[in-house]
DNA sequence: AAATCGGGGCG
DNA sequence: CGCCCAGATTT
């Protein structure tokens, strides 16, 4: 095979939409100059203290869809909490979410739960070390397998994240939809003919640094930028106009009533789903509203399940006390919030078709000293943020 | 290929 | 307010 193409056939392949691959010399050129600038210009980050597979890993998976700012305190309180794969495996998923709580996507927190219970059983606590045996593991893709193969195991390995993706796309001019599947298979060819054999993590690390530092999504810094000279973009002046974007779809708005009810002090709380939205999480008693639902109607029915849950009566307040509202990617959600009192029976009976079983109860008492450590969302905090400042209850 | 899953930072 | 972030998984 060819060791290279003619500048020639590289143009035609790319007019007929083929993928493209930098030429050996444009790679040659890249990879002198990145590194020589990421030393210079590199965050001093925590997880850059280390080489232990572990710490990278964490990092790497709260890493996802987050920025670095957000990320370090919760790794640091992570790491410190459980320094070892073999203590995160030992913890209960509760633990887990508790340190999670506040950082998102909480399937994160789920899978390297999972993975690192896998880690111990199935390879005696040491981390995979190939792109292979690390994508088999729940919650590592394409982007995190590379990432600590590359990072942690200076293997050769392409990483493609949204800088890396942003960074090539005004590299090559690409001004197909960044997210669309074809342009990304595109990208990751790229990436691929552009990593090198020998500190590849450092390689992988600098490309992303520079999308965070230089080659930013609003204005990019092109006049400080190390590889201007090799970017097509900027000698065409379009780099602030790419990458191009699809646009987005309007998110679905869910409205979901709250029910807050305090007993001798204490909230009454209840577990989420363990899957989906906020899955595994604590919350406030809810219900989502049906399409045209009266919200007090919703609350009542949370009313009836806590009351054959505990055994208790319940007198809902039918007026509401407030709301909250989050937008998500894709949900605008608002919380209706009501309150409710307990009548007869002080809650203390179980009913008869309730879970009899204190352990197995779907409820549990929280007193607010608890509430900073417990596995809450963002949006239930400012649910009984907003319910504590009622102070009637 | 599209939908789903959170929350915060920033212009 | 809209867009984006060291993406993965499910449908």
């Amino acid at each position: 095979m060819a060791r290279s193409e003619s500048a020639a056939g590289r143009e035609s392949r790319r007019r007929r939409g083929a993928t493209e691959t930098a030429s050996r010399d444009f790679a040659a050129r890249l990879r002198r100059r990145l590194p020589a600038w990421y030393r210079r210009h590199r965050r001093d980050l925590p997880w850059r203290r280390t080489r232990d597979p572990y710490a990278i890993w964490l990092s790497e998976i709260m890493l996802q869809q987050t920025q670095v700012a957000t990320v370090i305190p919760y790794y640091e309180r992570f790491v410190s909490r459980f320094p070892t794969v073999q203590r995160l495996a030992a913890a209960p998923l509760d633990d887990v979410l508790r340190l999670w709580s506040g950082l998102g996507y909480y399937a994160r927190a789920r899978h390297l739960h999972a993975a690192a219970k896998r880690v111990v059983a199935e390879h005696d606590g040491r981390f995979p070390d190939t792109l292979e045996r690390l994508s088999r593991l729940p919650g590592i893709g394409r982007y995190t397998a590379a990432a600590i193969a590359s990072i942690a195991f200076d293997r050769r390995a392409a990483v493609l994240d949204g800088n890396v993706s942003r960074v090539l796309a005004r590299l090559f001019a690409v001004t197909s939809p960044i997210k669309a599947t074809i342009t990304r298979n595109r990208l990751w060819t790229l990436a691929e003919s552009l990593t090198p054999a020998k500190h590849c993590g450092d390689f992988n690390q600098a490309m992303m640094e520079l999308g965070a530092l230089v080659c930013t999504p609003a204005a990019p810094r092109c006049e400080s930028c190390p590889i201007r000279p090799l970017c097509r973009a900027a000698a065409r002046g379009i780099a602030d106009r790419l990458p191009v974007t699809a646009a987005q779809r309007a998110p679905r708005a869910m409205r979901v009533a709250v029910l807050a009810l305090r007993k001798d002090g204490r909230w009454l709380f209840e577990p989420r789903p363990a899957f989906g939205l906020w899955g595994g999480l604590w919350q406030l008693p809810t219900e989502v509203l049906d399409d045209g639902e009266p919200s007090v109607a919703a609350a009542r029915r949370i009313a009836g399940r806590v009351e054959r849950n505990l055994g208790s009566s319940i007198d809902v307040n039918p007026v509401p006390q407030g709301e909250v509202r989050r937008r998500l990617t894709h949900r605008a959600v608002t919380f209706i919030v009501y309150t409710g009192r307990f009548t007869r029976q002080d809650g203390r009976r179980p009913a008869r078709r309730a879970i009899c079983d204190p352990a197995k109860l779907p409820h549990r008492w929280c007193t607010d000293a608890e509430l900073p450590g417990a596995p809450l969302s963002t949006a239930m905090r400012a649910v009984v943020t907003l319910t504590s400042e009622l102070r009637k209850i």
